[in-house]
DNA sequence: CGCCAGGCTTCTA
DNA sequence: TAGAAGCATGGC
């Protein structure tokens, strides 16, 4: 991984190719980043980002080497050769057409509690809407901060009700929300110990809360738990398996199948043949 | 307005 | 064990 401190910048030279902003925090797997002025602005758990592309660099503004180091390298999976993967990704004709269409989406490293519950929202429901009920989640229990909120942790969440939930606007999934931080407050689910165990068991335990079925499971394993073999199959997938590879996806790449799941739910939601389609 | 959305739980046969 | 209904809410 390539990177200098610039002032109180952190900057990655070289990198756009393999990061786009737009691609990577506005595809579907992180739902609080917000673009204004070229800038973009979100958190990650609780820490504050604001990035920009200058040409083919990324700047991580106001960032401390030593958070940098500890914390975003690993949220951006900046020590993953993405040129390499794609090289792979390409040689299947299908994940070609999909990986050219955003070259610059990486799959985010991101935190397993904030992944589970946010995947818990998603269910059944689209993307603009998902955005809302997130960032109101925040707005309502996260830490509030000069900023902006941060993600509320298990604790502020545990000990509401679903009426409390009310203003939140997440219909059926408000009970899922609690039992989910219930369970994770009172250890039945501890996810340190979760992203210790192989991926088989790790999937049955998280499957233990309610609301979380083998979709859901799928989504917080990859983005929350850097399990980059799991491959979520939402309605939106399903459509491109069928029309792209209706064999699956080739043996080899099985490994990074999370990875190329990215590409091509992004390419079946926002592709030329996506809106075609219909 | 009607269909659908990063599905899941519950019911029924 | 498989298949379908019911589910809250709102984007388009």
């Amino acid at each position: 991984m390539d990177y200098l401190a610039r002032g109180s910048d952190i900057l990655l030279p070289g990198i756009g190719g393999d990061l786009s902003l737009p691609d990577t925090l506005d595809c579907g797997q992180a739902f609080r980043w917000r673009e204004a002025d070229g800038r973009w602005r979100g958190f990650a758990g609780a820490r504050y980002l604001e990035l920009s592309a200058e040409g083919p660099d990324v700047v991580l503004h106001d960032t401390p080497e030593e958070t940098f180091l500890g914390f975003w390298r690993d949220y951006f999976d900046l020590d993953r050769d993405y040129a390499s993967l794609k090289r792979a990704l390409c040689r299947c004709a299908p994940l070609a057409c999909a990986v050219g269409h955003a070259p610059g989406i990486r799959v985010l490293r991101q935190d397993p509690w904030e992944a589970l519950c946010t995947f818990i929202v998603t269910q059944n429901n689209n993307v603009p809407r998902i955005r809302g009920i997130v960032e109101r989640l925040c707005g309502l229990w996260g830490e509030q901060t000069p900023r902006g909120a941060a993600f509320p942790t298990p604790q502020a969440l545990a000990d509401l009700t679903e009426a409390d939930l009310a203003p939140l606007r997440c219909g059926y999934r408000a009970p899922y929300l609690l039992d989910c931080a219930r369970r994770v407050c009172d250890g039945r689910l501890d996810l340190a110990a979760v992203a210790a165990l192989p991926t088989p068991q790790a999937r049955e335990a998280l499957r233990g809360v309610r609301g979380v079925g083998p979709k859901v499971a799928e989504c917080a394993l990859l983005f929350g738990f850097g399990r980059t073999e799991c491959f979520p199959m939402d309605v939106w997938m399903k459509r491109a398996m069928a029309q792209h590879l209706p064999d699956g996806l080739p043996e080899p790449l099985r490994p990074v199948a999370g990875i190329a799941q990215q590409y091509l739910f992004h390419y079946a939601r926002t592709g030329k043949d996506a809106r075609a389609a219909g």
